[in-house]
DNA sequence: TTTTAATATGAAATCGATTTCATAAATCAA
DNA sequence: TTGATTTATGAAATCGATTTCATATTAAAA
């Protein structure tokens, strides 16, 4: 276990100061080339490593952004962090990333730690039960920004990042009544959470505007998870009049939901035709192929950090500021779950 | 922005040392209880927050865990990192994650960017094409653990936590082979990860423990991929001769493969019985249901998590450092895509 | 040639907690 | 009662980089 090697001992190696060391590695202009290049080699050659926390300590800046997700293991979330992550690695940013397991507690404790271990940014994606963003008004007040993406906070101020979910649920429901439909259940998640808030508002606007009276019978809660789908299949087989169109807010969901319906005899999607959200994997596999929203993850995950990064440099103190939501183009996938009759 | 409380400030207000107020915020035994709850009170009331970099700059202790994992965005690796942070979270660690995306380049940079944040320790799965892992040296001479799962270097010296690839691909094989296949093919990705070797081994034992002869034609590489499992189906299609059972070592591939195959008129298992590998979600919604290979990642998360944390304490010195290898239980899960006869 | 500006470097203070060493006070044993 | 021990506290050094302020040198302008 050798001793690590310091600005010191470079200092003290090349015979110059301590001071100049520091410069010459942050490349500052006030430093010779010659000098510069004498100490890079020496530092190279002494192995020397740049201790962060030193650094961090006295500049006050940390190069660490804190990203806060409901679920590490959604198909989802993980391509919006391999985005993130493209970006920060590529601009020298460390990602600190913890889980709320959709619990509000855990989300603000979270928090906690990602404020003491001061990060110089934050990204979130709300917790299903939060109902209130306060716990992050201790960032906002040390001036740290905050951005939220896919699940946002709508009255916090912060710049969110998300998809225009009303739209997206207008088109989906709205291409099941082209296709015939007359009776569409919709299974969405807690509507506490804007993203299925706002579908439900499509999906009602999209009925409104072709004169089908909503029915609240119609809407389903649920997890949303692949065993729900089994139990929401069957609900919908339970019911007195089947319903002739169902749209599901997740394609993993869609899919199990379908399995379950097909093994009741039912036909997708002659009897039933079905949308679900997200364009998963699953959704190109599942038989019939599942007519979805394309929700671009990856894509997401690198606008917000982005953005995230601009609003660091003190540079940004101006306009940029303003930005308060970003949406991103969200696109419906027509396949053969839905698909009735062939014309477009 | 208000300025920042630091022991000095609570110090200074209480009338007692700096020195004191640490020792009180650390809970060490030699500051008396009154003196204790006095300081926890002050701090609370006055908003403090310790500064960990002037905490890790004298105690040289991080905090911080890195992982390197090929890609975020995989359903498997997810579930670890789940699992992972589930862990560390509890034990009051932060993860730095990153991803290597397959590159053996990015993976030795994203080594040396954890390695400066002086992470206390780092648990890896390593990109596809790594050939040695000497880029992790500088680690293990800083005394710094480092720890493989999944993907492990098999002459590192470091602990790996795995499952038994080769009796997991065995029992597959095997399986198969009960199901009345004569003449399987092995779908699998670059055998320079122990992964995919150890399942070729597995499938090459299970073939000559029935004295079905090794055929290399028999063995496909691929990328594992959604759009390889298309590639794969054609492949097998153009054969001059059909195969009658097909071990695909992800299901995803699997999947999208099955259902290639069944455009093509090819039915599943009476023709071809499939074997897939992960118990992705996707097996148990695809058509037939897909036969697989449990592949705990959530445990295997947690497992390598735990390991490591063990390791980190300076109790840790003597035996536990000698494990070498931890061996999850793994488990064929029968479904319809491979079962012929239906006794068992 | 003098004055001014630009260039290059260094001394020392600083960031905020931890840790070593020293010591005062209280408790105990002899 | 005295010396030994325990308990509780503080002064000051330390971790390693950054930053402010000062200054020496060189180049450019007057």
């Amino acid at each position: 276990m050798n001793k690590e090697i310091t600005i010191y001992d470079i200092a003290k190696d090349l015979g110059v100061s301590p001071t100049t060391v520091s410069r010459a590695l942050n490349d500052h202009p006030a430093v010779n080339v010659k000098t510069k290049q004498k100490i890079f080699d020496a530092a190279k050659q002494m192995g020397y490593r740049s201790n962060v926390f030193a650094s961090n300590l006295r500049s006050k800046k940390t190069n660490n952004i804190g990203i806060i997700v409901p679920r590490l293991n959604s198909s989802f979330q993980s391509s919006v962090l391999a985005g993130m992550e493209k970006v920060a690695n590529d601009a020298g940013f460390n990602l600190i990333i913890s889980q709320s397991l959709e619990s509000s507690e855990k989300e603000k404790a979270n928090a906690r730690t990602m404020f003491n271990s001061r990060v110089d940014g934050l990204l979130v994606s709300l917790a299903s039960n939060t109902e209130n963003v306060e716990h992050f008004n201790a960032f906002l007040d040390k001036g740290t920004p905050v951005l939220f993406f896919d699940r946002v906070a709508s009255n916090s101020g912060c710049t969110g990042v998300v998809i225009d979910n009303t739209q997206a649920a207008y088109n989906a429901t709205k291409h099941l009544i082209e296709q015939g439909c007359k009776n569409i259940i919709h299974v969405l998640g807690n509507t506490k959470i804007n993203v299925y808030a706002d579908r439900l508002k499509g999906y009602k606007y999209a009925l409104m505007d072709h004169e089908i009276p909503f029915n609240s019978k119609n809407v389903i809660y649920s997890d949303l998870n692949e065993e729900a789908g089994e139990d929401i299949a069957n609900k919908i087989i339970n019911k007195k009049t089947l319903p002739d169109g169902l749209f599901v807010s997740n394609d993993a969901c869609a899919a199990s939901c379908i399995q379950t319906l097909k093994q009741a005899g039912i036909r997708i999607p002659e009897d039933i035709a079905v949308v679900g959200f997200n364009n998963d994997i699953i959704s190109r596999l599942i038989e019939p192929n599942l007519t979805t929203t394309h929700y671009p993850g990856y894509e997401m995950g690198e606008v917000a950090m982005k953005n995230l990064i601009n609003h660091l440099g003190d540079n940004s103190k101006g306009v940029l500021q303003n930005t308060n939501t970003i949406t991103l183009r969200s696109e419906l996938i027509v396949r053969s779950s839905s698909l009735r009759q062939k014309t477009t």
